[in-house]
DNA sequence: TTATATACGATAAAAAGACTCGTATATATC
DNA sequence: GATATATACGAGTCTTTTTATCGTATATAA
């Protein structure tokens, strides 16, 4: 309960790595996943989302890999969940309004509230400080 | 991912229930679970667990049920959460450090901070700001 | 041509979460 | 004292989510 998803620890690592090794060439799969003990189907996968979603750059073939694109810089850490995770919330009623209390609920007013506050100290943090 | 687990959603319920009708006669469980829609038995069971934790008395038989003891008012929302759920942390690295990344770990001091962060926000919390 | 990469849909395995059942015990009320 | 209404609690099941794998396709450097 309340944690963060595999996907997005490894994404995070893997962003944390290719922007710390600042070379020119960009980083296949393999090396970050063997480094680190992921999966590397599994991590394939992920960076190929955060590829469709602008934040890194793939080049195929040998030599190829990923590099960062310049977007990442200043995405906050609630955008770069919500792409790999769909959209934040703390409880179910927060994100898909369905809910067996109807209109029962005698906490969404105080779960609203620490939703927001929880919300925000992800959106305060950017990807670049995480480096 | 990083959703409140039911139970504690329903032990804040049932908390928020008997705080708010404030007579002196105990509330029993059936009284909750069908007013807000909750498997009897699985209220029953977290109710049990918060009478334990002496947040709750608990009186049997016919017109028993369970009211709140005074314990509750300064009980922030992590204490809550932990009786209910364990150690809080937002990574298995948190609470029982096993870590797949071993040593290698890239991100650790970054996500120590952010789990700083969340802790703060639910320890600020007391359970009778939710009433 | 070959080896090394990414792309991606489909599926399987594992773990966590949500819920149920059976049995025991306490007690108010008739 | 019998009965109905409560809680107590361990064990087990069902469901969903999370995590991981597989197979096939495509691109490209050497």
């Amino acid at each position: 309960m309340f944690k963060l998803s595999k996907k997005v620890e490894y994404a995070l690592i893997a962003i944390s790595h290719i922007n710390s090794s600042n070379s020119e060439c960009p980083i296949p799969v393999s090396r970050i996943s063997s480094k680190y003990n992921i999966p590397n189907e599994l991590l394939a996968k992920i960076l190929q989302t955060l590829t469709k979603f602008d934040i890194l750059d793939s080049i195929k073939g040998p030599k190829g890999g990923y590099k960062l694109k310049s977007k990442f810089e200043d995405l906050s850490l609630v955008d770069f969940i919500e792409i790999l995770e769909g959209r934040f919330g703390i409880a179910d009623c927060m994100v898909d309004t369905e809910c067996n209390q109807l209109h029962n609920c005698n906490i969404i007013n105080p779960m609203d509230k620490i939703n927001s506050k929880i919300y925000r100290v992800f959106s305060d943090i950017k990807l670049n400080q995480l480096t």
